[in-house]
RNA sequence: GCUCCGGUAGUGUAGCUCGGCCAAUCAUGAAGGACUCUCACUCCUUCGACUAGGGUUCAAAUCCCUACCGGAGCACCA
C-alpha cells in the first residue's frame, strides 16, 4: 500500500481538532460577519469574526464584513466604530476581501423592492401596528394585502417621495398570513424614516429592516455559508419567503448559541454604551470591558482569542464560560516572551542591617537565556506589606536574586543580612519573596477586577506597550512608562 | 398565548447524521507530586458527565415519546 494512503487512514483515526467540516464548502465559501457598528467589537464579535474568516482561511473563497447599519434611530451608528471593526479584524488576522455598508447601498435595495412589488410578492401596508399585529395574531389578512402590483407600486413610490409620512406605512413581504408560527406572518421590509443618518445624512426617507438587507445582501454577495444567532432563526424561515419570490437559492446556515462570560455577565452593546456616557468607565478599552480593544491593551494575544473561539467550536447551546479559559491560552502564549520584573504591591520599607549587595542580577527570564537585569539593591528596600505579615522576628527569607535575612523586627520593619547564597536559601528552604529598590518607581496597575499602586523596579520604563510578568503578582501590558501605568492581564 | 431551538464532568468540547469499537475525547478547573532563586511555565498522577422516565432493539449518549430545565422569536431593533 503507499504511504500516503497508509498516512491518511492514521489521520483519520484522530479525533477531529478544531471546527467542525462545513457542508458544501468543497469548493470554497463565500462568509461574512455582519455587526451593527454602535461599538466597538467585543468579545462576542471575536468569536463571529474568527469563526467566519477561519472557515473562509480553512476552504478557501472570500471573507466580508458588512455593516447592517441601516436604523438611524434606535441602533444608530456610531460613526469611529467602523473604524474599530476594520481595525479589530485586521488585528485578530481576519482579512476581509469586501467591507460592506448598507446604508450606502439603499437603491440597490429600492430595486429589489420594485421588483418584488411587481411580482405580487410585497404590498404597502398602511395599518397601525397595532392593528397589524391584531389582525396578524389571528392570522387574518388585513385590507391592503389584496392589492394589485400597480396599486402598491404607486404607495411605494408614496413611501419615497414624501407622500406618506413616518409611522403610516410599511412595505410588507408575503409570507403565509395563517403560518402556524406567528413570527413568519407577512414580515416588514420597509418603513419610513426621517432622522437623519451618521454616515449618508437625509439622502433617504424609507429604510429597510434588517431582514430584508440581510436576505438582499446574502444574494448579491453570493454569500454560501451564514453563522449567526439563534435567536435569528425565525429570520432564516422568513428571509425565505423573499428568497422564493424572487427565485434565489438560501446559503446554508448554522447557528450558535448566547454566549456569556462568568466575569462579565451579560452585556449588550447599548448597556456598555450607557455605562461609558454616564462615565462609570474610562472608555471603550476600560480593563473592566469585555471588548477586544480592552483585551488588546492588557496583553491578550490575537492567537490566544483564535485558539479559544476555535475551541469553543459552533454549537446551539447557549454557553457561559470563563475567561480563565483564554487566561491559561494566553499565560502559555506570554510566559516565554514575557521578561520578569519586580513590582512590590502595597509596599513598606524594609531596613536591613548588615553587608546587603549594592545590586543585584536578576534574569529577565527565568529558562530563556535573554540576560540580566541590574536593579541597585542597599540596606533600605520595599517589600509587600502582605510578604511581611507572614513573618515575625526570627524567621528567616531570601530576598530573590539579592541575598537571605532574617526579620529583626516587624513594626518597624527591620531584618538583618545573613549571606548571599543561594544554597544557603535552598538548604533551609527559605521562602523566597521579591522586592524593590529604594530608587523604585510608583507603578499603578489597572485590572478588571481592582487597581493595585505599589513601587517598580526601574528597569519597567525599557518595556513600554510589552508584556511582561511582575514575579508572584501576574501578567501585565505597560501601557505608559511617565508615569508607569500597566494593564493587567492575569496572574 | 402561539412558535422554534437546545440539555455530555465545575466550565467548555468530541461522539449523536449511518445504534455496538463509549467502563465516553480533549481543553480548562480542582487536588496531589516533580522541577524551579516567582504563587509563572513544563511534566506526572488523580477527581469529575451522557437531565429524568418510558419505549424500540440482541445492543441506545446516539432512534421515538413524555416530563423537567434552559434559551429564543411573535418590533415600523440589530
Amino acid at each position: 500500500m503507499a504511504p500516503e494512503l497508509l498516512e491518511e487512514l492514521s489521520q483519520r483515526k484522530e479525533p477531529e481538532k478544531g471546527l467542525s467540516p462545513l457542508e458544501g464548502a468543497e469548493l470554497g465559501v463565500v462568509m461574512r460577519f455582519a455587526p451593527n457598528p454602535n461599538g466597538p467589537p467585543t468579545l462576542g464579535s471575536a468569536r463571529g469574526i474568527i469563526i467566519n474568516s477561519e472557515y473562509v482561511k480553512r476552504y478557501g473563497g472570500r471573507f466580508l464584513i458588512r455593516f447592517d447599519d441601516t436604523d438611524p434611530v434606535k441602533k444608530r451608528p456610531m460613526p469611529e466604530a467602523y473604524g474599530w471593526y476594520l481595525e479589530d479584524c485586521r488585528w485578530l488576522g481576519a482579512h476581509p476581501k469586501e467591507v460592506i455598508t448598507a446604508s450606502e447601498r439603499l437603491p440597490l435595495y429600492y430595486d429589489v423592492a420594485e421588483e418584488l412589488i411587481r411580482r405580487g410578492g410585497a404590498y404597502v401596508c398602511m395599518c397601525s401596528q397595532a392593528d397589524f399585529k391584531a389582525k396578524k395574531d389571528a392570522g387574518r389578512p388585513c385590507v391592503h394585502r389584496s392589492k394589485g402590483p400597480e396599486e402598491n407600486m404607486a404607495h411605494w413610490k408614496a413611501m419615497l417621495d414624501g407622500g406618506l409620512d413616518v409611522g403610516e406605512a410599511v412595505l410588507r413581504v408575503k409570507t403565509d398570513i395563517g403560518h402556524k408560527d406567528p413570527a413568519l406572518r407577512d414580515w416588514a421590509a420597509f418603513r419610513i424614516v426621517t432622522a437623519s443618518h451618521p454616515l449618508v445624512g437625509d439622502r433617504y426617507r424609507v429604510w429597510p429592516l434588517l431582514d430584508f438587507e440581510s436576505a438582499v445582501e446574502d444574494h448579491l454577495q453570493g454569500v454560501t455559508h451564514i453563522i449567526r444567532g439563534k435567536d435569528l432563526m425565525d429570520s432564516e424561515r422568513r428571509q425565505k419567503y423573499l428568497y422564493d419570490h424572487m427565485g434565489w437559492n438560501y446559503p446554508r446556515t448554522i447557528h450558535w448559541g448566547r454566549i456569556k462570560i462568568h466575569q462579565f455577565g451579560s452585556f449588550s452593546t447599548s448597556k456598555l454604551r450607557a455605562a461609558i456616557e454616564a462615565g462609570e468607565y474610562a472608555g471603550w478599552d476600560d480593563p473592566r470591558l469585555p471588548t477586544v480593544r480592552a483585551l488588546r491593551r492588557r496583553g491578550i494575544e490575537a492567537e490566544a482569542l483564535r485558539k479559544f473561539m476555535i475551541e469553543l467550536g459552533v454549537g446551539e447551546t447557549d454557553i457561559s464560560i470563563s475567561m480563565d479559559t483564554i487566561y491559561a491560552e494566553n499565560r502559555k502564549l506570554v510566559d516565554g516572551i514575557a521578561n520578569r520584573r519586580f513590582f512590590v504591591w502595597d509596599p513598606v520599607l524594609l531596613e536591613v542591617v548588615g553587608d546587603v549587595p549594592r545590586r543585584a542580577q536578576a534574569p529577565l527570564h527565568p529558562d530563556r537565556d535573554r540576560g540580566f537585569r541590574e536593579i541597585a539593591a542597599g540596606a533600605r528596600l520595599y517589600i509587600c506589606r502582605s510578604d511581611l505579615d507572614r513573618f515575625g522576628p526570627g524567621d528567616r527569607l531570601r530576598l530573590k536574586d539579592l541575598c537571605n535575612i532574617e526579620i529583626t523586627s516587624i513594626d518597624p520593619p527591620r531584618a538583618s543580612f545573613i549571606d548571599s547564597s543561594p544554597e544557603t536559601a535552598k538548604a533551609s528552604k527559605l521562602s523566597i519573596i521579591h522586592w524593590a529598590p529604594l530608587d523604585g518607581i510608583p507603578v499603578e496597575v489597572k485590572g478588571p477586577e481592582r487597581d493595585d499602586h505599589g513601587i517598580g523596579e526601574p528597569g519597567i520604563r525599557a518595556e513600554l506597550d510589552s508584556v511582561v510578568q511582575f514575579e508572584r503578582y501576574g501578567f501585565v501590558r505597560i501601557d505608559s512608562i511617565d508615569p508607569v501605568v500597566a494593564y493587567f492581564a492575569h496572574r
